[in-house]
RNA sequence: GGCCCCGUCGUCUAGUGGCCUAGGACUCUGGCUUCUCAAGCCAGCUACGAGGGUUCGAAUCCCUUCGGGGCUGCCA
């Protein structure tokens, strides 16, 4: 390497507060935070807030919620400060307003009069003309004359940039070299007539205020790199000073349209109350447009850091799949310590009411996990699977309902009991050898049909955790009742 | 319309001129195992969008074409 004393690195994840922090914004966050963390630099969380008709402090809170739910932790920004605060930007109105000024100034910038709808009326000729619709430079060199009588009509002014003739070339980390010739994009407006910075602004302005050293973000804005790199210009950034950009990859929906909340499930909020895993969350989208390189797929925290680089970003879209975050999800699962699934499982619990809590729960449900452990793939799935030791008394599904109600499996359910009662060491052995003598052997009959009836019986439905071991632990009183009142 | 980006199994991907009769994972199908459901194991289906080049040789390089997406705002 050439450049020994390099910059440290500096990533940002700035997502605008638009409503819940969602499965692409969050892939976007997870790529920076791999990136700073991988590289040893800094992780820098920006709110770009700079439309104020959007209230923000709770969305702020939620964010910061998520992030932290996930694991994903920042260097400089809300809650932890930093040196190149403040990090909402709108907290930061002033230093878009000098830079505006200074731009207007120098000239690299100019009052533009046109009101919202001339505007409109000229893109709607420009279209009609078959011409490229933007603006038409119409105020780029007003006289003084012209400037007082839009005053006196009571116009406010816009700050537009004024582009150069020329050509912006630059080299996304993810694309390589991309050009875009300047008469493809007209001169661009940088603060409102109320004085509000637009976003290529404070974004531009932020970014290289906050020393940003690499710019990861969606390729949707792709297009307006050039105006970024237009505002550096006029702020007298030295090229070998601007950010690197790395445009990511979209993540989209299971039709071909971006994943929005109209195309699948998008918040993250909505994961975590399925019961997802974080580390499960950020392994799924760590594998959308990016590779380890290997074949390894179950990846952790530790290994992502460890082995993610730009160069390994892909740069086609992918699309989300459910059924992968569920195997992903299922994997993570089955590989907890039983405290740590307790943990993470009692929640979802005790918020559906399916236990309140009390000690002597809680430890059964402890000892009730590892049968249970490889046959959930979401957290949420512990509350119909383990109900059934917590409720007085069963509800038959339709079908099952009827199936115990026929004459084999009452003989069955009878059988069953008959053998039972003599058991008072009630461990699934013994439950199970008395069981296979009565039913199998006695009744002769097939595994399957033998206990099928009981399982229906006891947990309510034809498909359950393992019978005995479930037998075991909703103890002998409440089999034996069970049995029982199955019986007609 | 213009500009820009993208194009390997259904999906996520490996692949950077020969190791590719294209590998892995998820899904799906069949089987084994089995007290149900899972889990696990085994097997199978299925892909380089198309057409031209370059080359001894192309999924990999070039061109064209088709398809998808983004941008084209006083949204971000």
């Amino acid at each position: 390497m050439a450049d020994l004393a390099k910059r440290e690195i500096r990533t940002r994840f700035a997502p605008s507060p638009t409503g819940d922090l969602h499965v692409g914004n969050i892939r976007t966050a997870l790529f920076d935070w791999a990136y700073a963390r991988h590289t040893g630099g800094k992780l820098i969380f920006r709110i770009e807030d700079t439309d104020r008709e959007r209230v923000t402090d709770e969305y702020i809170a939620r964010a910061i919620d998520t992030l932290k739910w996930l694991g994903l932790n920042w260097d400089e920004g809300p809650e932890v400060g930093g040196s190149y605060g403040p990090y909402l930007q709108s907290q930061r109105l002033e230093i878009y307003s000098e830079w505006a000024n200074t731009f207007l100034k120098n000239g690299d910038a100019y009052n533009c009069y046109c009101s919202t709808e001339e505007l409109e009326a000229r893109r709607e000729a420009q279209r009609q003309a078959n011409q490229a619709p933007g603006y038409d430079g119409k105020c780029r060199s007003l006289t003084g004359e012209e400037i007082s009588r839009y005053q006196a009509e009571g116009r406010k002014p816009v700050i537009r940039m004024r582009m150069p003739d020329g050509e912006t070339r630059f080299t996304d980390l993810i694309r390589g070299e991309v050009v875009f010739e300047h008469k493809y994009v007209p001169d661009f407006v940088l603060m409102r007539a109320d004085g509000s910075p637009l976003y290529t602004l404070a974004v531009a302005v932020d970014d290289v205020l906050m020393k940003v050293t690499h710019v990861l973000r969606g390729e949707d804005l792709l297009s307006s790199t050039p105006r970024q790199i237009r505002v550096y210009q006029a702020m007298g950034v030295a090229p070998s000073d601007y950010p690197e950009f790395a445009h990511l990859p979209f993540v989209m929906g299971t039709d071909n349209a971006k994943l929005s909340k109209r195309n699948g499930e998008v918040s993250i909020a909505w994961y975590r109350e399925e019961g997802f895993l974080p580390e499960a969350i950020c392994n799924y989208l760590a594998l959308l447009g990016w590779s380890p390189g290997d074949d390894r797929e179950n990846i952790t925290m530790e290994e992502l850091v460890q082995l993610f680089t730009i160069e390994r970003v892909n740069s086609s879209p992918a699309r989300f799949d459910m059924k992968k975050l569920e195997a992903i999800n299922g994997d993570k699962i089955r590989a907890l310590s039983i405290e740590d699934f307790l943990e993470r499982a009692l929640p979802f619990l005790i918020t559906s009411k399916a236990i309140t809590g009390s000690d002597a729960q809680v430890s059964l449900v402890k000892k009730a996990l590892p049968i249970i452990q490889e046959r959930i793939v979401r957290l949420k799935e512990v509350i119909p699977m383990l109900s059934f030791l917590f409720v007085d008394q069963v509800e038959f599904d339709a079908n099952s309902g009827a199936k115990i109600g026929e004459a084999d499996a009452q003989k069955v359910v009878a059988a069953a009991l008959e053998s039972l009662e003599p058991v008072s060491d009630w461990s699934h052995t013994h439950i199970e050898t008395a069981l296979r003598n009565s039913l199998i052997d006695g009744l002769g009959l097939k595994p399957r049909n033998a206990f099928g009836p009981v399982r229906i019986a006891i947990t309510g439905s034809h498909i359950s955790p393992p019978l005995f071991e479930s037998m075991e632990l909703l103890g002998r009183e409440r089999c034996l009742s069970r049995l029982k009142s199955a019986i007609r």
